[in-house]
DNA sequence: GTGCGACTGGGACGATCGTCCCACTTTGAC
DNA sequence: GTCAAAGTGGGACGATCGTCCCAGTCGCAC
């Protein structure tokens, strides 16, 4: 095997570990696991890191850090801010079909946090973020259209967040494409509703 | 230990595995602790089962089965359609404020089915059987109101579901009761907008 | 070239997992 | 009372888990 100072290595361990999670789910990421995917041997795993919980808690925050905003919305100027919404969501949907898996274990990790109490910040990190993009992306919707929320930004961004989880959840079951539409247009109306013409 | 027939120690068994789920998680349910929460021998678990996964296959089947109605909405004649399925979604939080393990186990169920394809099945019937819950409540809504809904009411149903899933995620991460309200308040705005005055 | 620290591979540790076996006790039909 | 069936307890099986040890190999400063 190639040598490999050890903090390339720890990148490329965690890059294999979410292959794992998003392929077999997080209770099949075990450290050997990983190491195949990796291609290479458990010493070198505990080389890079001083036990499992440390890889997957690094993991978690990596994730959250790489996450990107899939919530663009449309800039478009003859666009309304409902239609810039809702083209935002589209965008995300796009996403989320296109790589279920990723999405599903982004909760499953979640899920992971929430299960022991020292890991609970993570988890509320990670919604922080979400959070985060919602805000840059209900700004966006109303750049250039002389329209200002009735809530707090920060409060919409919430309600954004937990319609999108809720788009999340039910579509990974049911993979309903067409309900899945409908519940985006919805909460267009929604989110636009907050917003308001001065 | 007393003698009990197979049938009811596949009951206690079940009782005992969704304890240990919300205390402890699905990845910590295992056959020691679940006989062990039952105080019985492994023995008595494998008479009783073929197998962890036939338990775990039928705790799903089982809590599915009981799970109540938590969204029932308010009946009071006084008061309109969007106020009564805010009292709804209220009666919901409530419990998941009350009982927040018990939501979360189910959630963990949920994604424990989705990973085992043969097992997908499930997670489809669990959140079939939400929609039903989400049917009843919404037709109890528009009770002698002389009000129907603009769209056919299972879809109106899967939006109360999304619409649930997204407040329970969030409220077990960030335990933001103001923000559930909040939620809660728009929820019921977008959905008493689907219904339409005759 | 030498030497030291960084890195690697393989094998092994004890713990825990799901499952099973088998001798034993109790129950209920006859 | 007899006896087959039902139910129980304890211990053991092989597999797999996270972790660790250690001898060995490589790269690089000097």
């Amino acid at each position: 095997m190639a040598r490999i100072p050890a903090p390339e290595r720890r990148e490329a361990l965690i890059d294999a570990a979410l292959r794992v999670v998003a392929r077999d789910g997080i209770s099949h990421a075990t450290t050997r696991a990983i190491v195949a995917e990796a291609g290479m041997s458990l010493a070198s795993f505990h080389y890079a890191f001083a036990s499992r919980d440390e890889l997957i808690d690094e993991l978690i925050r990596t994730v959250v850090e790489r996450a990107e905003n899939e919530v663009v919305p449309s800039l478009d100027p003859h666009l309304s801010v409902r239609e810039r919404i809702e083209a935002g969501l589209l965008r995300y949907f796009g996403h989320l079909k296109a790589r279920p898996s990723h999405e599903q274990a982004m909760l499953e990790l979640t899920w992971y946090a929430l299960r022991a109490p020292e890991r609970h910040p993570l988890a509320v990190s990670q919604y922080a973020r979400y959070r985060e993009f919602a805000m840059a992306a209900l700004q966006r919707a109303t750049t250039d259209s002389g329209i200002t929320w009735t809530l707090p930004l920060d409060q919409v961004a919430q309600v954004l967040v937990a319609l999108t989880d809720g788009l999340t959840t039910t579509w990974l079951v049911d993979r309903d494409d067409e309900a899945a539409l409908r519940y985006i247009g919805i909460a267009a109306d929604t989110l636009s509703r907050l917003a308001d013409a001065r």
